[in-house]
This record gives C-alpha cells, sequence and structure tokens, in this order.
DNA sequence: GGGCAGTTGAGGC
DNA sequence: TTCCAGCCTCAACTGCCC
C-alpha cells in the first residue's frame, strides 16, 4: 500500500523529529488485515487510478495549451494583487492540545504522563509527551497504546471543555468584540480596531512596520497571557493581515508560542515560498497526493505550475490555489460571525451486526436523542438523512426532505425506520452496518416558521379564510391554542443561551413528543384527521400554496373549491389506479410502511398539536437538561411531564375548533358541526380500498441512484475562467477541492 | 438550463 | 481477545421536473 494510507500524519504540530519509520511499522502491523485497512487499500487504489488518470492528462497538454492557461492565471494573478488588503491585523489563537490540557490540569497525575483524551476506539488529541511516541488525534486508542505502552486514556469531559471556551471567548472579546470562533478550542480576531484604540499603550514607537510588529505582538501576549491565568491553559496564536496566514501562523510556534508575520508583500511571498501545501487549512491528504503527483510541494509551486494546474482543476479550486500561492485571502470577519449551523446530527458506531431489531432500536434511540436536540435548540428540519457504515466501513446516506420543516419523534421515527428497512430490504446479503447516524438539515427556527402562515384546513374550511394573516394573529392569540405565546410564558422564565446565538427565537410551534410511539392502528378515520383536517398551508393571499394531503403536490390555491376540485380529482385518480389487496386499513397489520405514509409524510401537518404538545416538549426538555445537569434522572421527568402537557395541548385543540362548521371535502355538500362528525361521514365517503391504495402509492422514499464513482476521473473542458472566485463566507478557513475532470474535454 | 433532491467525498476539529 | 469517532461544512455530481 502507499505509504500514504496509513501513515502517521507528520504536518501537526508536535510530530518533529520522532522515528517515523518505527512508528509506521507499528502501524502497519496493528491494522494489517482488519477491514478497515482493506478499505482504506480501496480508497488509496481508488486514488492511485485518479492521479494516474490526471498525469497522463497532463502528459497530453500541449506547450501551447499551457501557456495559453499561464497567461489567463496571469490576468487572474493581477487582479487578486489589485485586491490585496494588508491593512488588517488578524489573529487565530489554538489552544494547545485542548482536551488533553484541561484533563492534565485538572489531574496532576496526568501532567507528566503521556496521555490522550478519547476511548480504546478513537482519540481525539492526545498531550505533546504522548505525542512524542507518534500518538495523535484521530488515531484509535489500542493503537495508541501499542505506540506507547503507558499512555492513559481518559474519556472525553464536554462541560468542562466547553466551560474553558467560554472563559476563552470572554478574553477574546476584549480585544475583538466581534471574533469568531471556529470551534471550541480556537477562533479568529481582527485587532485592528483595538490596535488603533489601544495601541499607544503597548509601545511608544511610532508606526513603522517594526513597532506594528512590537504592538501586535505586546497584545497578543497579553491575551495569552490572560488565557493562562483564567484557565491554567495556554495557547498558541498567529498574527498575519488575512485569516489564512494567521492560521497557519498559529502553528508555527505551538505549543504556547506565537508569530508574527508583517503585513508586506515581499515578506508574505516569503513566508509562502517554503510552506508545504499541506500545512494549508483545506488541503489534506487527498490533495496532497495530488499535488505532489503534480511535483507541487510548497506553495510556491503552485505559483510555478499554475498553467497545467488551471487546465487540471475546477476554477473554484485553481483560484484558491493561486490565492495560497500569494498568500491571500479574508481579512474580514464579519461573514464568519454570522454563520448559521446548518445541520445538527447524531451516530452512532457499534460493533459490526446484521441483526435487524437491534439496528432498528438504535436508529429509534439515535431519533429520540436528535429530537431532544433540535427541541432544545428550538429548531426544526426540513431534511432528515440516514446515514450508515457497513462493517466494511462504507457509507451511504439516504435523505427524505419533508413538506415542512418539523421535529416531531413521530414523524422523524418512521422516515428513519423506512430508509432503513428500504435498505436492509435492497441489500443482497443481511445488511450488515457498524453505524448508524441521524441528520436533520435545511434547518429553521421555530419563529422563522411563524405560526401565523401556518393553518390548518379546518381553519381554512371555516370563515377564517377570508381574514388576513394580521388578523388570525391576533384572533388566534386569543384562543387557548395561542400560537404566537411563547415558551417563556408557558414554562416560565428558562435560561437561554444568548451570548452566542443571536437569533433568539422562542418555540411558537415545536412537535409532539413520543405521542402514540407504539405502533398504531391507521384508519381511514386517523387518515382524514391526519390527511385533511390538520393539513397545514401557508397563508399567501390572494394567491396560497399549499400541499395536497393526497397527492402530496403543491397546489396553487385561490378558494376552497379550487382545493376540493383537486382532491376530487386527486381521490378519483387513485381509486381508479390500480389496487393491490382488499385488507380493510382498520386491520391493516401495524406495519412500518403503513405508518410511514401516516406519520413521515402527514403528521408533520398536525400543527395544533404541534404548537401545544410541543411547547409542552420544549418545557419538558428544558426540564430535563437542567436535571441531567443535576445528575438526576431525565427519563422520569420527560414521561411524567409528557403526560402532563399532553393533555393541555388537547383541550386547546378543542376548544379552538369546537365552533367551526366544517365541509366535506369529496362530496362538498354536507357541513358538519365538529370533525368527529366529518369523519364518521368521511368513513363512508371514501372507501376503504382508496385509502389504503393511497398509502401503497405513496410509501417507497424517493431515491436518486447515483453513480458517482469518484474512481473514474473525467477531465474538464479548457475554458476561459476569469472571474475570481469569491470565497464562500460560510466557509473560512478551508476550501475543499477536488479534481473535476471532464472526459469531454480532452 | 435552472433549481431541487439526493448521494458521495474531502476536509476540519 | 478485539479494536479505527462524532460532530460539522462545503463542493461536485446525477437525475428529474418545469
Ligand atoms: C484533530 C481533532 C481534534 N479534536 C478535538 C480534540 C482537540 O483537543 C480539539 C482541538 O483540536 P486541535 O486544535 O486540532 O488539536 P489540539 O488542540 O488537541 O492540539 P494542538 O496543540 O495541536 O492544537 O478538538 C477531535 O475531537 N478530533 C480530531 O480529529
Ligand atoms: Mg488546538
Amino acid at each position: 500500500m502507499a505509504p500514504q494510507t496509513l501513515a502517521l500524519n507528520t504536518h501537526k504540530a508536535g510530530m518533529e523529529g520522532l522515528d517515523v519509520e518505527k512508528i509506521n511499522e507499528i502501524l502497519q502491523k496493528a491494522s494489517e488485515g482488519s477491514k478497515f485497512y482493506h478499505h482504506k487499500q480501496k480508497c488509496q487504489k481508488r486514488l492511485d487510478a485518479k492521479i494516474s488518470e490526471m498525469l497522463k492528462f497532463k502528459s497530453a497538454l500541449t506547450e501551447e495549451q499551457i501557456k495559453k492557461a499561464t497567461l489567463q492565471m496571469d490576468r487572474l494573478i493581477e487582479e487578486l494583487e489589485s485586491s490585496r488588503d494588508l491593512t488588517r491585523t488578524i489573529v487565530h489563537v489554538d489552544m494547545d492540545m485542548f482536551y488533553a490540557a484541561v484533563e492534565m490540569r485538572d489531574d496532576p497525575n496526568l501532567r507528566d504522563k503521556p496521555m490522550a483524551v478519547g476511548g480504546t476506539g478513537m482519540l481525539s488529541t492526545s498531550n505533546y509527551a504522548a505525542r512524542k511516541f507518534g500518538v495523535r488525534a484521530a488515531m484509535p486508542g489500542f493503537i495508541g497504546k501499542k505506540l506507547c505502552p503507558e499512555l492513559v486514556i481518559v474519556p472525553p469531559d464536554f462541560t468542562k471543555y466547553k466551560a474553558a471556551s467560554k472563559t476563552v471567548q470572554e478574553v477574546f472579546g476584549e480585544y475583538d468584540p466581534n471574533f469568531c470562533m471556529m470551534s471550541l478550542d480556537e477562533g479568529y480576531l481582527d485587532i485592528t480596531d483595538y490596535i488603533h484604540d489601544n495601541g499607544s499603550r503597548y509601545s511608544e514607537y511610532s508606526e513603522d512596520d517594526v513597532s506594528s510588529e512590537n504592538v501586535a505582538s505586546a497584545i497578543v501576549r497579553e491575551m495569552r497571557a490572560k488565557i493562562q491565568e483564567k484557565t491554567q491553559l495556554t495557547a498558541s496564536a498567529g498574527i498575519a493581515p488575512n485569516t489564512r496566514l494567521a492560521k497557519v501562523c498559529s502553528d508555527m510556534n505551538k505549543p504556547n508560542g506565537q508569530f508574527y508575520l508583517p503585513p508586506n508583500r515581499e515578506k508574505i511571498l516569503e513566508f509562502v515560498a517554503t510552506l508545504p501545501i499541506r500545512k494549508v487549512s483545506g488541503i489534506g491528504n487527498v490533495m496532497e497526493q495530488q499535488l505532489k503527483a503534480l511535483e507541487i510541494n510548497v506553495c510556491s509551486d503552485l505559483m510555478e505550475k499554475r498553467g497545467p494546474l488551471r487546465l487540471i482543476f475546477s476554477d473554484l479550486n485553481y483560484n484558491h490555489f493561486l490565492m495560497i500561492a500569494l498568500g491571500i485571502s479574508d481579512t474580514r470577519l464579519d461573514a464568519w460571525t454570522e454563520r448559521e449551523r446548518k445541520s445538527i446530527s447524531t451516530e452512532t458506531t457499534f460493533r459490526g451486526t446484521n441483526d435487524r431489531s437491534f439496528l432498528v432500536k438504535q436508529t429509534e434511540d439515535l431519533c429520540r436523542e436528535l429530537v431532544e436536540d433540535l427541541i432544545q435548540k428550538d429548531i426544526l428540519g426540513k431534511i432528515f438523512t440516514l446515514k450508515i457504515k457497513t462493517t466494511d466501513f462504507q457509507i451511504k446516506t439516504r435523505a427524505h426532505t419533508f413538506p415542512e420543516a418539523t421535529c416531531s419523534l413521530d414523524v422523524l421515527m418512521s422516515t428513519a425506520r423506512r430508509l432503513l428497512q428500504h435498505e436492509m430490504d435492497a441489500s443482497a446479503q443481511p445488511l450488515s452496518l457498524r453505524l448508524i447516524g441521524v441528520r436533520m438539515s435545511n434547518l429553521m427556527s421555530s419563529a422563522e416558521l411563524g405560526p401565523s402562515r401556518q393553518v390548518t384546513l379546518t381553519q381554512m374550511f371555516s370563515k377564517s379564510l377570508s381574514r388576513t394573516s394580521q388578523e388570525r394573529k391576533f384572533s388566534d392569540s386569543s384562543t387557548s391554542s395561542d400560537t404566537t405565546k411563547n415558551l417563556s410564558e408557558i414554562s416560565g422564565n428558562h435560561t437561554r443561551n444568548t451570548t452566542t446565538e443571536s437569533k433568539v427565537s422562542l418555540s411558537e410551534k415545536s412537535c409532539s413528543f413520543d405521542k402514540n410511539n407504539s405502533k398504531q392502528r391507521v384508519t381511514n378515520k386517523n387518515f382524514i384527521e391526519k390527511f385533511l383536517v390538520k393539513s397545514p398551508m401557508k397563508l399567501k393571499p390572494p394567491k396560497m400554496k399549499y400541499d395536497c394531503p393526497v397527492c402530496f403536490q403543491e397546489i396553487e390555491v385561490d378558494s376552497l373549491d379550487t382545493i376540493n376540485t383537486h382532491v376530487d380529482k386527486c381521490l378519483e385518480s387513485k381509486t381508479s389506479s390500480q389496487v393491490s389487496g382488499s385488507s380493510p386499513v382498520n386491520v391493516v397489520p401495524t406495519d412500518i410502511e403503513v405508518i410511514d405514509i401516516c406519520e413521515s409524510d402527514i403528521a408533520k401537518h398536525d400543527s395544533d398539536e404541534w404548537k401545544c404538545k410541543g411547547n409542552a416538549k420544549h418545557v419538558l426538555c428544558n426540564n430535563s437538561l437542567r436535571e441531567r445537569e443535576l445528575g438526576k434522572n431525565t427519563k422520569t421527568s420527560i414521561d411524567v411531564n409528557t403526560e402532563k402537557y399532553h393533555s393541555e395541548g388537547e383541550e386547546h385543540v378543542e376548544s379552538a375548533r369546537e365552533k367551526q362548521a366544517l365541509l366535506c371535502p369529496v362530496c362538498k355538500s354536507e357541513s358538519f358541526e365538529n370533525e368527529l362528525n366529518l369523519n364518521c361521514h368521511l368513513d363512508e365517503c371514501l372507501s376503504l380500498r382508496t385509502i389504503n391504495d393511497i398509502m401503497q402509492s405513496s410509501t417507497s422514499p424517493r431515491m436518486s441512484h447515483t453513480s458517482n464513482d469518484a474512481g473514474t476521473s473525467f477531465f474538464r473542458t479548457v475554458q476561459n475562467y476569469s472571474q475570481v472566485c469569491k470565497p464562500h463566507p460560510s466557509d473560512p478557513p478551508r476550501k475543499k477541492q477536488k479534481i473535476s475532470h471532464n472526459k469531454s474535454d480532452t
């Protein structure tokens, strides 16, 4: 196998001057023959193939092509140079061996010993004594032990790390209120303004380059000293005119050191000239190998080989390469400071197994955790993704997009079950997994969803249709199913983290928790209730978008008739389409597929129930979190509270609907005083076969089967790209690169 | 052709 | 004796629909 596959990464701090040969031998021996090793081998082979394709492509390039591409790159360079900004002083601070340092601080016994934080499965980090043996982050504990038998492995304690991080952030805030944390242990600061306002305190000299260095360095030294004083932890820092350089610089004198790179073009180019490409954040193992194959080892090589690079890589990539070679990157942190979370997930690894019930249980537990997180953070998601890792380390993801954002446990759970089931069924051999994960993305806060924009069909059927959303808001807030009432009114003034989350959105609509978690029978009464009565729509008069409860298509409606007509048509077409079996729905076994339709695709529409129970859950979640901190049993409190709030919620729903006249969406001719009557009527109005059919036809997950085989390399068309790549604001220090070769180009 | 849904892969801490 | 995480972001790509 290529030496890079499992070999020790020596680009990280604390890896200098150790016996790499011996360490690699141990690593090799520890891994050989394992499934992990085989997987890595496969990956390496694929990469090797990709690289050899790339080299073949490169050797076919003509002098002419390269010359032209080089000239085009030169024009880009001019543009980049003209935009070079050397006016800011950016600092990157990175705590030294963070988790390990916290543990060592709290347990003096650990101080002189090689130690690591993590488990036998995986180490998160190690102290410098352990690094001397080659023990490092992302290394399994048992291998760490092989490298260093006396290694002490400490389990992580995130509460401590968060607390330490908070203290560090307080110090940061003194120097730049708009500092930007990239993780618990590192952040960027722009101290330009601080220097301007307070610089004189640090130096009596005038403002030439040398004194600038003195001032900035003195400030950062002071900041690091403050951090150490307050946390007993050391930090390293880099000072440079932009973020990428600052980041590289913070690694230069690690641990407990700092490095200053002056805002001077020549000095920067000098610095970059000998900088190994792997030191640059965003260049990882794969890109390093690709670039090395092109004889690019240090950043200045990127400049030298800019012609071929332009022809081989995507425009995003070669733009990025140029910026690295020139030592140019972001000088403003504004865009980074406002970053919002894009996904939330939880996953777990276990001994590989194909035990279906075990896998299903794991999935369900993960969903519970995820929902708890969502509720605690007061967010809903639109896309649910199931992640699985087979016992041979192949990772697969299966996603489902909901018509509306949700955080309902029922919905997530049934979706997860369905996706998992589908994979199990699709697998030739019994699906054997070692990891399952669940993720929600396309997030929005419950406030963003806007309570006034959610309305049930019940409400729609009533006269409220003609009211403006504002009127509805007012009037709704006077009912007991008040959707605008925020969480604190219901739960009391519970604490909420507002320091880092500027967006404070209290729960106006959340989800039902563990409601009818047991398998349930699907009756057409349920069906009507879930599909028709509680389906929400967006109120956007005069034309409104509305998700049809039958076909799930979004339809534009301007009157009740439009909807009824559409629903009629849908139901008719469903009835006439082929029907599989004729078993009455209410005796359909409690099969996952059946639950799916009614839960995952419809239950999310239970907006009224959500509001009430959602708030309740939110309350109990916060309670449970508090209890957890106090070391109490959380499960009990959840159960007790759920019960209580649940019933309250039901009452709200009832009272809110009591007086509304209802119209049958199928025959249109009847009106009913309450939902029960309507449902009874609809039982007859719709045939069981129809319902069954509808459910059957909407259960299979939508999947795109992409044959995205990264092993087949293609080459990009030689095109003229002259635009400067605008760095994505939400993607600060790193920029992923990928060869994008389109065969058609050659 | 643009936009959306879905999948995979690279990368970082 | 066995044994390789869990959280996150972004880019590239395919297929489908409008
Ligand atoms: C690299 C890495 C870090 N972490 C955690 C543990 C680290 O203490 C923390 C910060 O990461 P790093 O800053 O990369 O590492 P470090 O602080 O432990 O050591 P250094 O002195 O080189 O900065 O993030 C992981 O959980 N997994 C990883 O793969
Ligand atoms: Mg660190």
